[in-house]
DNA sequence: ACAATAGTGTCTCTAAGACAGTATACT
DNA sequence: AGTATACTGTCTTAGAGACACTATTGT
């Protein structure tokens, strides 16, 4: 489904198939799935604490058969951009992300003659602590629907996207082999086994530019200003600020100060404190948080905005 | 060229086509170029002074024949994304941009009912005031080349991943191509005439969700945060502080203080001073500066990054 | 002289960060 | 008791904004 069917040498003058790619990260892997490591140099280092983790899958058909690839597939005419990027990552990681923002349109154009051109639309996601836990979501489809699943769709990128001043040149490279990314019959059914769990940090090589990709996504995941309204879709329902202060280091790499990280957090007007306490802490006991939700995925100005031409 | 030639009935389950819109600002129409108003009853009203233009073309065909729309069109199999960008902003106002950035990827299912599936990836642009005036780039393809001609390609929205644009050498869109680009071009392409510019503030109704379009496009530039290292793209090559911060207030909407808009601007250590001085105006003569071309593609938080996956 | 903008100096206020100090659980 | 984290208070400093004041042109 996916392509037309058309002998291959009137692809070029074929309009461009449109695929999905998805950078799903998680604080950790899911309870019992394989991971791999593709930095396997560095071992003898500290190993900072927290990473990043994202699925990766198996490509099973050229071009780069073998390889590791980010999650997605060519979208169906009956779906949405975001539809496509979800199906991709329940598919891959037998879970539903809790948060979910479009990326980049990645366009490049390949003069490889008996290829089609190929625009891959990247997604980030973030996958929660509550999603990962063995036997939450394994029964493939089963799934029970989330409670309060938002995501944003349409033109919510929000407010202070990340700039970049003046890259000269083309785009015409960031799809090196336009190919069948997500397989020509555009099927995102991986068998299991070839999916496997990667800490952000160490990637192995992967296919196409997906690496460019996830350097992005994660780029964009460190620009806190938008972050800190979603951060808490890392953890559970209820979190203690301590949890969200450590999702924040994960993120950011590096140590912050936690009286000031409360004041500021508290400060937003966006944690509810439910009352409750954490138990079996051998300190002292935190308040136990809860998101408001009113207050959450919206951004101040660049709002989905009525649909005003009809 | 941008569709496949089969029956209506099949186009449901053919893949998506591939377009481009493109919301083009500058500080004023061109001089000599037809402009429209969306608005009508407001005339009585002060004209707040300065408002973003951007040019718009009527459609000519189904559907939404007759309306106003962005400009914009299928995508060449042979050119990127922001080549598409550049050439329809070309053809509607035979201006090239200073700047141009994507915004986002519109892919919903219910953007063409019963027609074929439409992605549009939205672009968003600054036309310099060196470019609006007449004569300029009149004479069809007498337009002088740009002296330093920049715009956003690629993933360049984010850190580091800019690497890979630095090995596509030829900068093919430097070379402005005449307006003629035969006519027998995708839905979006439209006859000499059937353009005009529109003050952003009072469009008229337009077609398929371009309101929304240009609606997220003004959020993006407002986000100052990015926005102070590309104002000077709406000015000539020297210009004086006054005349950037006519442009901040233009895109904001509201008045800043002179004084701290001075210091801020200058303490970013992006402008620098050409010694020359303003002249014939009725007042003290201001100081010109020019922008600094290697200046600050620097992040406050986020940066480069090193590739840690090989 | 007057109008108008360029440009400087300075005050206030807020928020971020550093960091000392107290509170309360577990072992 | 010792330890580890939760939570509070306070000091310093950088930056944004308000605004008074001086400088220099054209009319």
């Amino acid at each position: 489904m996916g392509f037309v069917d058309v002998s291959a040498s009137e692809r070029p003058y074929l309009p461009p198939a449109v695929a999905v790619s998805t950078v799903a990260f998680a604080l950790r892997p899911p309870s019992g799935e394989s991971t791999i490591d593709g930095s396997p140099g560095l071992s003898g280092e500290a190993e900072s604490s927290a990473t990043l983790w994202i699925p990766l899958v198996r490509r099973t058909r050229e071009p780069f058969r073998g390889r590791w690839a980010l999650p997605g597939g060519p979208t169906r005419w009956d779906e949405t951009l975001a539809d496509t990027a979800l199906r991709s990552i329940r598919s891959a990681a037998h879970v539903t992300p809790r948060y979910l923002e479009q990326l980049y349109a990645f366009g490049g154009v390949e003069r490889s003659a008996d290829a089609q051109r190929l625009v891959t639309i990247a997604y980030w996601a973030m996958i929660g602590e509550g999603e990962l836990t063995a036997g939450a979501s394994r029964g493939s489809d089963a799934e029970p629907a989330p409670p309060q699943f938002r995501y944003r769709a349409g033109a919510g990128v929000g407010v202070g996207v990340r700039r970049r001043w003046d890259d000269t040149g083309t785009d015409r490279s960031s799809v090196p082999r336009p190919g069948d990314e997500g397989g020509a019959t555009g099927e995102h059914e991986r068998p299991r086994g070839n999916v496997a769990w990667c800490s952000a940090d160490r990637l192995p090589e992967l296919a196409f530019d997906h690496a460019d990709i996830v350097e992005y996504a994660l780029a964009r995941l460190r620009s806190k200003t938008e972050y800190a309204a979603v951060a808490h879709r890392f953890l559970g329902a209820v979190f203690t600020i301590g949890q969200l202060r450590a999702v924040h280091e994960a993120v950011l790499g590096y140590a912050v100060d936690p009286a000031n990280f409360r004041r500021q957090t508290l400060a937003r007007g966006t944690l509810i404190d439910t009352g409750e306490r954490e138990t079996g802490s051998p300190h002292r006991p935190a308040r136990l948080y809860r998101f408001s939700n009113d207050a959450a995925p919206e951004f101040p100005d660049s709002r989905p905005s009525t649909r005003r031409s009809s």
